[in-house]
DNA sequence: GCCAACGTTGGC
DNA sequence: GCCAACGTTGGC
């Protein structure tokens, strides 16, 4: 089982909202680089953490599991959307999701200042300089170790 | 609001 | 295919 890191500005949605929600496709994504590892390499049942980015306080929150294969992204052919995408094809659509299921939150939120400080996380993609993405793989040592400081 | 980093676009 | 211009991300 793989696991992930999955970023969210909490003012547009966050861990309580899935909270509320239980499961909700995680839409939105126009990056090649996530588009394929959804695609590729994403799996059912493999565990992601929840981290709200651009706010006042970054920071792993919670958990959750993956809950759908990669399909595709119904907001790329709305034009009313946000990140509707004009050069998507119906019949060969650009863009995927995957849905995901809440799992829980974290005691407390586990922040990017902490991560950044803790020596064994030096090379924890997140604290990687100019690392974009906003899903990326989190290694089975990196995710108990963060697990770990809760 | 600034800006570093990096992806995308489009002219050539 | 190169690369300048532009857009986006996201911490600070």
């Amino acid at each position: 089982m793989a696991h992930w890191l999955m970023k969210s500005e909490p003012n547009e949605y966050s861990i309580d909202d899935l909270k509320t929600d239980k499961i909700e496709p995680w839409d939105g994504i126009r990056n090649y680089q996530v588009r394929n590892m959804f695609r590729d390499d994403f799996r059912v049942g493999d565990k992601a953490f929840f981290y709200h980015s651009s706010c006042k306080v970054p920071a792993i929150v919670g958990t959750m599991k993956i809950a759908s294969k990669a399909y595709p992204d119904p907001t790329q052919f709305d034009p009313a959307s946000g990140h509707f995408d004009p050069k998507s094809d119906r019949d060969n659509p650009r863009w995927l999701l995957v849905d995901v299921k809440f799992d829980r939150k974290l005691k407390r939120p586990i922040t990017l200042k902490e991560l950044k400080e803790h020596p064994a996380l030096e090379d924890f993609l997140l604290n990687k300089r100019g690392n974009r993405l906003s899903v990326f793989p989190v290694s089975g040592k990196h995710w108990d170790l963060i697990l770990g400081l809760e």
